[in-house]
DNA sequence: AAGAAAAATATGAATTTTCACCTTTTTAAA
DNA sequence: TTTAAAAAGGTGAAAATTCATATTTTTCTT
């Protein structure tokens, strides 16, 4: 059996072409949010509390790709530093509702702006206008817990 | 201006549709691994090193998608686990060669086994296979370094 | 060939994340 | 309606990760 044959398992690994795509796309971006003296998962909060206003901790955990406890702890580091704040909803009194406060919410309008400015260089400018809607359709397919 | 018109920056954020994909899918396959008792970055290890015998722990870094300092620790572990060996390369002495224990081999392969496994009933059957390798392209397109 | 620069890995302290569990509040069932 | 079960968050100790930096070896420059 000759030597490159088997050609790699990884090289054709649907998860690990997505990871790997995700992690150097996202690096490029990750390094302006960094310039801004943010963390990767502070952008992913503030970036969805950008787009929702308030948020419970578990939708926020959900949106935001962690761990409940993880989101937690990761709050009270943010709110420390002035950038969300957190009350006890009146509706459900489980539930505690994140906003953010006016520096974060300008922080975020902020980056979200040169996040769709890298997006256009990094996807659409790649991909082109046609192909970049198909990958979209693809990755909202994958999305869709099939659980659900 | 009516309620939902901006309808959320995220929504369609390609960035973030490839992380959360990339994230669900993966953690379909991520509670098998860990019911052998492999947390993500040990699965990714042990899958670069299947395919490759032996890696440099630069190499691996790269290939796992972890930052080198990250890896020196996560290996030292795992040799600890008795999962990889390590010594240094003869060629070239600043390098060292990671490789597979028996034991490590031995559960790379069955783990191989169970995410191809895995990989056609989350994608294959999902997308279909002219679909799937629309998106193989697609993600290999932006794998590539744009500043390469 | 010396010395400077770069490359590969290791190290350890500081920070972050995980894990298991606790409390409070709401929902469901008997 | 009491109790039981589920849902939402929080906590703190243990474990993992990050960050800056040290060491060794190789590669470049002049």
């Amino acid at each position: 059996m000759a030597e490159g044959d088997e050609s790699g398992f990884l090289e054709s690994y649907t998860l690990f072409l997505m990871a790997m795509a995700s992690a150097n796309v996202s690096a490029e971006f990750h390094r302006i949010a960094a310039d801004q003296g943010l963390s990767v998962p502070e952008w992913r909060v503030l970036a969805c509390l950008h787009d929702r206003k308030a948020a419970s901790v578990t939708d926020l955990a959900r949106l935001s790709l962690m761990e409940q406890s993880r989101l937690t702890h990761l709050i009270g580091r943010m709110q420390a530093r002035g950038l969300v704040d957190r009350k006890r909803s009146s509706r459900n009194r489980r539930n505690v509702e994140v906003t953010l406060t006016p520096t974060g919410a300008t922080l975020a309008a902020d980056l979200v702006a040169q996040a769709k400015a890298h997006e256009k260089a990094a996807i659409l400018d790649r991909l082109g206008a046609e192909d970049t809607r198909v990958f979209h359709d693809l990755l909202r397919k994958l999305m869709a817990d099939p659980a659900g």
